[in-house]
DNA sequence: GTCTGGCACTCGCGTACGAAGAGTGCCAGG
DNA sequence: CCTGGCACTCTTCGTACGCGAGTGCCAGAC
């Protein structure tokens, strides 16, 4: 078990280093923390620390810096969440009350996040699954051609192309669409499946093998993997990253264009509150040395969907999980009031 | 006036420089390319190059490099497109066939550009203006709240919220959404202005509030600047620049975020096939030490949008302006077949 | 007039060496 | 258990130097 001081010993390296990028040695922690004892016994502490795997020296005679193990203990013991300040939270508020659409809402979140957290942000569409049904549209395009279009309480809206087997009539199409609302408006996306399945009995012999393709359509849409969106942004943040810069920064982008590594990344994280993969947590591998914080948000209680940001393990982790958890509470409320 | 050995010369050069990223000398290129003279010769060449302003030198005693001025010269007329090979066009066809929607083909789209040009890719999503109608929908969510959906014939879907100034019956709704499907389906975008102006007036009074309330919405979607959307891509790619990484990345990667500078970027290009702006010719500073390949492409014979790629100048022009061209191509088919 | 070989010159790059500085580990004493 | 002192390690930085690539120019050949 690790002493009062030490632990103290430890906060002060992390923020020391999270402030000057460099590695910080034991005369200079003295000389910014009134620790209240001398460099000699902060090395002694600094060993043992070392010896406990926190923090790291670079090369032999180098300061330290802190582990993946160092930045864990420091999130989940050491440090809170820094609140946005008065003036921030009504910046934030402003500039997402602006949004148009959910494009837009999802957009100017990005933007801001990138902005205030300095770092790439992620923002991920409402699931489907999550949502409820608003309303399903069907069009008649073509004789044997429909276009499905969902519509959710969130404001998202997919929409299918549906190659129909036989010419479908302008009134089976309304009884369709008719039929198609009355079952499932209002519910959550994910009982879906099970609202419609016999639909096609209602149907005339003839329309079976097209309402069986649009429902069928209409499922795909809902399969996870497919019906999953996101939005990036702030990657210039990334040339802030350190100074061997293609060898880390390289992974990072490439896993930053694979939609599934993010969803993945996303998705992990169980916690309702802020969660915080750091360095190695993270399955993937271009992401050994970025941190991802994330969190929920959503209208209600429950989640629809996640947002975070990524960055280098060397990030301030309460400005940033502050940050993170206030706009994830804005755009909840954004998207309760559209 | 060049004489035709010194275009050859400066050919050479370009083509040494884009492969091994080094300045080339003129022991090198005698080596390389048999132009039948020896060194001292295109030594003297290179000279009359360098004062013309076609080549420079990194420092005295190096090898020469082109400049902007000389890869224009080699653009404009030494160099020709080289055509993708049949295999390459077949993966391409296939490659874009499988999309299901024009989300889809544009994701697509950026991926297979920013694979076979290992550059930066950008797809503009079909102009509305540029497009037609397929059709208008308009949705009743709420009493005094309406969806109204718009549709091109190159797959694109908008929808905004619309809050009425007064409720709006089913009747009407149903009146409305005919009346204007009448009007501008099949027709161009850029014409729906002058084609729906007169439409409050067949409504009752208390009901033409909403319409033109309606009507101004979609035409708000058909501003420039709004209507414009874009994917890009690849910026993994980005870190196969050069050596002095960072300086140059940062710039491009910001530029890279503003939909707006990009939009500039793409739009200046009037010409009818492949356009390239060379470094300086970009007129985003951040730009200024890329090069700027793209090319507009649409189902029929008038351009709905542009794609191209952003890469350093140090690139291989023919080959990239060959993909360029290819993938707009069967983009283009993709999207009539839709 | 144009091309060629020769030659002296310039510079950037890599290596080597040494001094400086920062930081450590350890130890003996309070 | 803390502290001051001390020897040691290593990185960093500046300087010097030789090497090699490439150039510009010139006199001579075709």
């Amino acid at each position: 078990m690790l002493s009062e001081r030490r632990l103290q010993v430890l906060r002060a390296i992390v923020q020391d280093y999270v402030g000057t990028e460099e590695p910080v040695g034991s005369k200079a922690l003295t000389e910014r923390h009134n620790l209240g004892v001398s460099p000699a016994t902060v090395r002694n502490d600094m060993a043992a620390l070392e010896d406990e795997g926190f923090i790291a020296q670079p090369h032999t005679s180098a300061g330290r810096i802190p582990t993946d193990k160092g930045y864990r203990l420091f999130v989940d013991k050491l440090a809170g969440v820094k609140p946005m300040s008065p003036p921030e939270r009504r910046a934030i508020q402003n500039f997402l009350e602006g949004a148009v659409d959910l494009d837009d809402v999802v957009a100017r979140t990005v933007r801001l996040l990138a902005q205030l957290t300095r770092q790439v942000a992620v923002v991920q569409y409402p699931s489907l699954t999550r949502s409820t049904v608003r309303h399903v549209e069907l069009l008649s395009l073509a004789p044997a051609r429909l276009m499905l279009v969902l519509i959710t309480d969130t404001g998202r809206v997919e929409q299918r192309m549906v190659d129909c087997p036989a010419p479908f009539g302008e009134s089976s199409l309304a009884d369709l669409r008719a039929r198609l609302n009355s079952r499932v408006a209002g519910r959550r996306f994910a009982d879906v499946p099970s609202l419609v399945e016999d639909l096609p009995e209602a149907f005339e012999a003839e329309d079976r093998g097209t309402v069986s393709t649009v429902l069928s359509t209409l499922l795909e849409t809902l399969v996870e993997e497919n019906e999953e969106r996101l939005m990036i942004g702030g990657t210039a943040n990334l040339t802030r990253f350190g100074h061997d810069f293609p060898l880390v920064i390289r992974p990072v982008l490439e896993a930053l264009e694979e939609q599934v590594v993010l969803l993945k990344l996303l998705g992990e994280a169980k916690d309702p509150g802020v969660t915080v993969r750091i360095g190695h947590e993270n399955a993937h591998e271009g992401l050994n040395s970025t941190s991802v914080v994330s969190v929920g948000y959503g209208s209600g209680g429950e989640a629809v969907a996640k947002l975070g940001v990524v960055g280098p393990t060397r990030m301030d982790y309460p400005g940033t999980m502050g940050a993170v958890r206030a706009v994830a509470r804005y755009v909840g409320q954004i998207l309760a009031e559209s």
